[in-house]
DNA sequence: ATAAAAAAATTTGTATATAAACTATTTGTA
DNA sequence: TACAAATAGTTTATATACAAATTTTTTTAT
């Protein structure tokens, strides 16, 4: 059986030529494919659960907390410790963040759209099938 | 747009959720996904140059390395030099990735099998096309 | 009310992933 | 020949990724 008609192994593929993609374009902005993703999901909903937010964007909470450092270090998120529930924390961006929100989202708007249009409305509704089956393997 | 909307996302998603199906089923084995894919690719074509390697599995390079220095210092796999051209270097099976050969080919046949199965021929077809497209990108 | 269980996030240890720089060797070219 | 350019692979530095263990706090069950 090739490597072909191995999903994981050509999903893990063409993740990462796109991710490529992205961090060509952000480089500048001194952030991270990931770090981008987490900051779209921020602009998105601020003020968010850690928790929450490992959920939107389907990365584990140990990982999490490694880009939410670095997002730290770099000015754009805080974390907010809940009064509520002092094992919670919010993450809440920044005004440096609040300043490149924009850009940073037509440059993904954009690129989605740019990769979206190489696929016949066929295919990307067959593809929508495809992924949510995917998704709900167990 | 939504994460939904980003195949990135959602392709990187896919592909972390399926290495780890693949990850459990070999875990006792001693090995890592990325190092299954590669004695799976050896298994196809052993004694390969680390740079036909690299474009097999589409790994770069500096990846492989690490994942070559490791595979050999569990006993997996060896470092050939090349006489002909001296900056060359071939990886070759030992005898104790032989000797699971057949076991890690049917896992992976079985693994593969299942999540394919989920699709429609219809749906895999589309989605062959999809991903052919996706690999043409630059 | 209190001990056990659950939940939120971090820490630790190991393994990818990748850009950029580097070493050694080979090839191309004047 | 001599020397610039290209090639094969490694190294370095930084950033994910993730299992397992840990800390702190809250919830649940008795």
């Amino acid at each position: 059986m090739l490597f072909s008609d191995c999903l994981c192994f050509t999903f893990g593929k063409i993740s990462r030529k796109l991710s490529k993609k992205y961090r060509e374009k952000i480089e500048s902005f001194g952030i991270t494919q990931p770090q981008f993703f987490l900051l779209i999901a921020l602009y998105e909903e601020d003020k968010i659960l850690i928790s929450r937010l490992s959920e939107k964007v389907s990365i584990d909470k140990a990982t999490l907390t490694g880009i939410i450092d670095r997002l730290g270090r770099d000015g754009f998120i805080k974390r907010i410790y809940s009064q509520d529930d002092r094992r919670s924390i919010y993450i809440k961006l920044t005004q440096k963040a609040e300043k490149i929100k924009s850009e940073l989202l037509q440059i993904y708007n954009e690129t989605n759209r740019k990769y979206l249009s190489k696929l016949s409305k066929e295919e990307l509704k067959t593809l929508q099938n495809i992924i949510y089956k995917l998704e709900q393997i167990d």
